[in-house]
DNA sequence: GGTAAATCGTTCGGCCCCAAATGTTAGTTT
DNA sequence: AAACTAACATTTGGGGCCGAACGATTTACC
């Protein structure tokens, strides 16, 4: 058993305890399902938070607002790419952009040598709201990875980053 | 400027310079927003992955499956407790368990000392569909994470777990 | 140059999601 | 014992989410 397994058993938590031990025929990678298991839960966790938090008083869902911020640092962009960048379906896309051209945040324009395709830009109002909300959002993300080092802090972003890297490769990009 | 800080920039993708360009009026913690923003990208990519190899075959959502894995690691329980341990609102798990009590896999019960409170339990047909999804769910865990040695995998579950504490601890719990 | 195939955004049906309102039941106060 | 008060699960309303089906448009092929 190698030690990175022991000393990450020192540290198991009463859920993961609880998983061992009710799922001990079945064979599984503990070490995998504890890293994958927490990137789930902490997601949870936080992203809790900042809705209620920060996109809720703003009247923000999270792919609404998520689709202002690409907007925003990405540009001007057609909806297929957006909704790709966004991380939601093109279906999910076309009602999340109904909800913010009727608040003014966002908003569709022809393309003229496709009459197809729709360009989607951020409106002024659109623009300020983001500048308004990210600082806030990045306060939440402060707080939240406020018990780790800045060397850890890296380290985390670092080993996502390539968890991140492999699920894309695995889906063949 | 401390070293981690210089050694995860020299990292940065394109998507975190492109932040750091576009953003640098607004004073961001950027150590954070990166290890925080790659927690939701990653939670969301190995989460589509989950949801269309193993769950849609399975005919089963996201949070039904969480529903039945707690049930299967916790026992059965009252629906408040189920709520919180599956991270859904009460008004949520009421749905999702009409949805897996069509499909046979749970079923409630009335208490006999309350007559507001339901116990949820698992029927033998849902155990067996947890035991059969479980260990897929774990081959995809063992996936994403194969890029990472052991070390660093234990390393990812420890620095994920104390920012769960984190946000827990600030939702006062 | 006309038909077939591919590509675009939208629509649709089913489920999930939350907060707030609802109705029922249990506990507490007087 | 009657009247509050608190604690349940459920219902409701507005939105988000996906895959599949759809109609409109463009491109490729013959």
């Amino acid at each position: 058993m190698p030690r990175a397994f022991a000393a990450g058993d020192e540290e198991l938590v009463e859920a993961e305890h609880l998983i061992r031990d009710r799922m001990s025929g079945l064979d599984l990678d503990l070490l995998s399902l504890a890293a994958v298991s927490n990137v789930f839960r902490t997601a949870t966790a936080v992203r809790n938070r900042m809705e209620r938090d920060v996109l809720r008083p703003h009247q923000l869902s999270w792919s609404a607002f998520v689709v202002l911020f690409v907007l925003r640092i990405w540009g001007s962009q057609e909806s297929r790419s957006l909704a790709s960048e966004a991380g939601i379906s093109g279906g999910t896309l076309t009602g999340v952009l109904d909800t913010l051209e009727r608040k003014g945040l966002a908003m569709r324009q022809p393309v003229p040598e496709d009459r197809r395709r729709v360009e989607v830009a951020l409106t002024p109002a659109g623009t300020k709201v983001v500048n308004e909300v990210m600082p806030a959002f990045n306060r939440e993300e402060s707080l939240v990875t406020g018990d780790l080092t800045e060397d850890e802090t890296a380290t985390l972003a670092s080993l996502l980053r390539r968890v991140l890297r492999t699920a894309e490769d695995l889906d063949g990009r």
